[in-house]
DNA sequence: TCGCGCG
DNA sequence: TCGCGCG
């Protein structure tokens, strides 16, 4: 991408421009003393330190479920303070802040002394024309700042002193903005998630009592940034999932404190995204998640933690989600049944039958090192019964799921929902590199593989309960129901199965059995699944996983995940 | 869809409207005599009646590869001549015309008889204003047959009469134009695919020497639209894959030619799109399809219904789609029981069998390393049993699902449905890079593979209950009833199974049963068809299909044929 | 004097 | 007088 470098020559943050589609200016250190007292004029400027034009300041707010995102995108300059993000959106809160863009374009106008024309505008701040103009007029329009005085000729209504304060600037007192910042030292920045009484939050806010922060938490508690314990009255960042969740921006410690205390498993795990998705206008953050079947989440904007905490943990089957990367994107929507990755296999079988039987893995196995790299990119697409990859297999016998049934007959699936997988390569120069690379957005999948080498037996079974209620194992332990048939009775009448991902819907559907899978190296802690499930066919485990095991017992063996989520949206 | 009917009320051409955005008049009939000399302004009205507005004119120019797809929407007056497109596109390339919304413009100026708001054409016209606009300022400018006469307000320059002459016709001489139209009974016309000499090419033009026309067939050879024998020194039609090819425009005897001489018959080629994507503000990508159980055809609307009814063999249960060239797009919609790659097998046993069974994997497993890089691109499109991959196999039992019932609500996934699946030549640059490559937006996949060596069998049962109890194996075990029969019985009348399909989509349809392959002689990687299908009834060979007199046995003794759709955009 | 931001 | 086509 393009680098904004006019700011002293320093390069920008990329992950910014994704967010906002600006450039960022170079990283400035913040303050080093940000509590101590200034005069107001020093104090602006102070601001402009911490907050500088160009950091996406608005990520904060509008995406503010996404520690991660907002650390490395534009968490810039609080970085060093080691806070999640809901502090900082709290502390962010307090700040008057301007847009990116217009607080470069009001830094350009005033460096510049003189009427500039748009297209020294486009250059400077890195933007469209389109996008400039948009904020120009709107500036005009609004907080008068700036005046087009000539054909797409502007310049600052005040002469360019610093006195510009725009509408956004002018709605909020400014009186203690600058006392605000972080303590370094405090009890928060040393136990960044919490819990802490609100006292503590508001004295590491320069406020004097909890009062004053009050509203801030429990508005932030509101929209789940935040949770107050009620036992000890105490505060900490919200995390959905936990304590399952395994969150990335734990320590090591703490991590691994979360995997101890948790060891049962079942585990489950999930899949973080991050992304701020590109598309300034209306960008949507489709996302993530899942895990156990979870269930539509009625209404659901947003609210990806209800998602979670709901569904968690609900007599799945198999979750196995592995995220890699620092930048990985796991995002999918109403899936079932899905692989993907090398060798993966589902089997299926809702009725009786060992006819259902999987083909002898055997034949395919000494292929297993033969498969190519690939590369898959998929978007608001809706698969059932899907395998990508090389050498795969796929059995339904009887009937599956009955296919999405769409209601959604008014919207299609969201123009931006998104799914991503990116694995990539093991090593730190395996140019040879990436064994497989997915991009998938928007899309159903169901029944779906993709990788190398895998094998589907999807053998549902009849409409005739008896047919499922065989579907066991020949030692006789029942299997649950299929989840088809338990679908089929338990989705209202009239109630859309899976419907087509959109913005909205994001957080609803299901996902039976998902499998994502990646050939990692061992070296790198990043082989994510367990060696049983990804080798079927060894000594002791027999063929195909016909069902020895079942596979909440497979997953304990696995090594837990981890997982984040974010659900930004405007 | 929304139709246009304000020319004379009838119905438009749908595949038209795919096409560019714009509504189809009525077909006219063409001049009985289009040789005949006439006068230059009844030649002109000779050419409105050759050339509606909206007569896809540009299809020809833009887009020459697609012979059927022209005469089906593009060709509509000049399907009479039988002529394959190249020869009338050299014709037509000698015509003067229109686009088809300068036309529409005109008449709707015309029909008005006062300044018209672009708002008004932009309804009558079904265009974006914004391309509406395009086009009356460059009319305005170039040809000065319609002026701006206020506002967003639009009317003829010459008080609408019929002497409008816009740039385009005025450019070229007239004076022979009329009397160009193909000779009816010309050799050409007998025989349509060549091979012919210039002169016998430059008379049925209406020229008197082999020089007027050959720049054109240099021309066209080197746009692959002809090829030169230079032994012969004769013209033909290019048909990339030939002999093996079976082109759907190939009349009877040639047709039957073709069979004989190949053994194959109930093979079927067919189509290959090459289309121009997306282009700017919203086309519309026009389709293609093929194949044979290829119900559903909606009333009225389309002229690919005409393709597939001209073309196309009924009763045809595999179609394999060759693409050729560098560029080529495939367009697939509705598609159903798909296989894309090398060496697939389709194997679908509609009744009874008790095979069902799979092909032995081992007979592909040492074909393993032979698979060539694959690049697949798919769109907004909906499959169903879908395999893409090299030596992939399908076994479909029972009764072919019913395809995604569309009941096109709204709005679909977008505007721009389209499949996009490339195959790089496995040239010298083979760089041993990404050997397969897919990329899947807005679809619905059910039952798909995408890989190298799958397999896939779907055992869904027939229509007929007992059959689907039948359709298990020998053992005894009681299959399910068939996915698509509970299905059926399950979902409430009226709702849609599956559906994220644009009801402008077009074409919308069925194919139950597509083979894409690609295959290459070793040397061109052009070669179509891949050994297993090309030769699976051997005596030693093949134990692939069980079934000897089904269409899909003899499937597996067709070769490759090969096709090329094209669709175009303005 | 292409000014364009426009939904 | 939202005129907008604009590269």
């Amino acid at each position: 991408g393009r680098k904004h470098s006019d700011h002293k020559g320093k390069a920008t943050v990329p992950s910014a421009e994704l967010a906002n589609g600006l450039s960022l200016p170079p990283l400035v250190p913040p303050t080093r003393n940000p509590g101590k007292t200034q005069k107001v004029g020093d104090a602006r400027k102070a601001w402009h330190r911490l907050w500088p034009p160009g950091c996406p300041a608005k990520v904060i707010s509008e995406q503010p479920m996404c520690p991660s995102l907002y650390r490395d995108a534009g968490g810039c300059l609080l970085r060093p303070l080691c806070l999640p993000l809901p502090w900082i959106s709290l502390l962010e809160g307090r700040q008057p802040r301007l847009g990116n863009l217009e607080q470069r374009i009001l830094e350009v106008l005033r460096d510049s002394g003189s009427p500039v024309k748009t297209a020294q505008l486009v250059m400077k701040c890195q933007v469209p024309r389109k996008k400039l103009n948009q904020v120009l007029y709107k500036m005009q329009k609004e907080s008068k700042a700036v005046l087009l005085v000539g054909p797409a000729t502007w310049c600052l209504t005040n002469g360019g002193t610093e006195e510009v304060v725009p509408a956004e600037l002018a709605e909020r007192p400014q009186k203690d903005a600058v006392a605000i910042p972080w303590k370094p030292g405090s009890e928060l920045s040393q136990r960044p998630h919490g819990p802490h009484r609100a006292l503590i939050i508001a004295q590491a806010l320069g406020m004097k009592t909890a009062k004053e922060v009050n509203p801030d938490l429990y508005a932030m508690r509101n929209k789940h940034l935040l949770d107050l314990d009620q036992k000890s009255n105490t505060w900490a960042i919200y995390r959905p999932g936990r304590p399952f969740t395994c969150c990335p921006h734990l320590d090591g410690a703490e991590g691994r404190a979360v995997k101890r205390k948790h060891n049962t498993q079942h585990l489950v795990l999930a899949g973080l995204p991050l992304s701020s998705l590109p598309a300034p206008p209306r960008q949507k953050l489709a996302v993530l998640l899942l895990t156990r079947p979870w269930k539509r989440v009625p209404g659901g904007r947003g609210m990806l933690a209800g998602v979670t905490r709901e569904g968690f943990l609900e007599q799945n089957p198999i979750n196995m989600i592995s995220q890699n990367g620092p930048n990985s994107h796991i995002s999918i929507e109403n899936s079932e049944a899905i692989q993907i990755g090398h060798r993966n296999v589902i089997v299926r079988q809702m009725a009786s039958g060992e006819n259902g039987a999987p083909t002898d893995p055997s034949t395919h196995g000494p292929l297993a090192g033969s498969w190519g790299p690939q590369d898959i990119r998929m978007e608001k697409s809706v698969l059932r019964h899907v395998q990508m990859g090389h050498g795969n297999e796929m059995s339904l016998h009887g009937n599956p799921a009955k296919g999405p049934a769409y209601s959604t007959c008014g919207s299609p699936p969201g123009p931006e929902a998104s799914i991503k997988i990116q694995i990539p390569e093991p090593g730190p120069h395996s140019e040879g590199g990436v064994a497989q690379r997915v991009h998938i957005r928007s899309c159903f999948l169901e029944d779906t593989t993709v990788g190398n080498n895998n094998k589907m037996t999807v053998n549902p079974g009849a409409a005739d309960p008896r047919g499922v209620a065989r579907a066991g194992e020949p030692g006789g332990s029942t299997d649950p129901p299929s989840r088809a048939a338990r679908s089929r009775s338990e989705v209202p009448p009239g109630s859309s199965q899976a419907a087509p991902v959109n913005a909205e819907t994001l957080i609803s559907g299901e996902l039976a059995a998902m499998t994502l899978k990646t050939q990692g190296s061992q070296k790198y802690g990043r082989h994510l699944l367990s060696d049983r499930i990804a080798e079927p066919a060894s000594p002791e485990g027999g063929t195909q996983c016909k069902q020895p095991k079942t596979p909440d017992k497979l997953l304990q063996e696995s090594q837990g995940p981890c997982l984040q989520h974010c659900s930004p949206e405007p």
